[in-house]
DNA sequence: GTTCCTGCAAAAGCTTTGCAGAAGA
DNA sequence: TCTTCTGCAAAGCTTTTGCAGGAAC
């Protein structure tokens, strides 16, 4: 599915919310930014770029407004930080303990077991797991294209 | 295993930390009150009853030192606030939204396929669910013995 | 026109740090 | 004695909130 501005347009008014500027933009980026599941402050740094005037508080306002929408889910991975993503697929992630990142990854559970929850309301689950990316092992650090690099404005 | 004072002392050592009054105040602590793994916090609510002086910083910083001898196990579970539990065996964390208690529950990864991590090196991992536990669904709140209720000083 | 959103500033909440005195080895 | 730990206070960071002007419908 291609990301164009109206497309994300639509995406936005199908759960209910305005399609705003801001949240047209900060969509855009969590979906061209699939690598690394950006933080509060690193969208802000980002699109700041691209509008002066934006601010930090309507940052955390938008996020908040697309994850009540479904449209993106708070990853808790990191202590004192949310980061975000986009909640089209379910998958779980990994974080880097030397660079930092997050990377997804796909996992089945062809017969998970769980015991102690027989009579709870399971509405949603993170996996999360922890170590070193085979960047990091290497001793180098891989900087793919910037963001900025691949998309048209 | 009775969970003794000589007992968390030898176990402290054992990890190359230093038994000082404080660790074993707090690793008894979460020992005990294993139904729900507490924050800094309420640790320091709680322990304050027993011990006028403690001041939350040197929870934290013991929390700190636990957490890097490998006795404790920091949860991600909830935003913007850390929760422990004692790292004795690998289980899954369940959180009520609505009562927000983490509950253990047991599970097997007998099938388990991960792709897209051939590379990676796993520390550690983390199974969260989010949902509603059973009291709160049935709207009602059940409070269980208190941690001093039951146990000895 | 009415409702909702954005931006600024300030505040709130969790966690860390610096330093002096106290405790452990 | 020497090292390490604790407690107090202050600061650091992420996130939230109140309010006035502006945008969406």
């Amino acid at each position: 599915m291609p990301v164009s501005w109206s497309n994300l347009s639509e995406l936005l008014r199908l759960r209910g919310v305005r399609p705003s500027y801001i949240r047209i933009m900060i969509l855009r980026y969590l979906l061209e930014k699939k690598v690394s599941h950006p933080s509060a402050e690193e969208i802000y740094e980002e699109l700041k770029k691209h509008i002066p005037t934006l601010s930090k508080a309507s940052v955390y306002n938008t996020l908040a407004v697309l994850v009540q929408a479904g449209i993106l889910r708070p990853l808790t991975i990191e202590k004192n930080e949310t980061r975000y993503d986009v909640a089209f697929s379910e998958h779980g992630h990994f974080q880097c303990e030397v660079c930092k990142k997050v990377y997804d990854f796909t996992f089945t559970f062809e017969s998970l077991r769980c015991e102690g929850l027989e009579h709870f309301l399971v509405k949603a689950r993170d996996f999360y797991l922890r170590g070193i990316c085979p960047a990091c092992q290497k001793g180098g650090k891989e900087h793919g294209a910037s963001w900025e690099d691949t998309t048209s404005w």
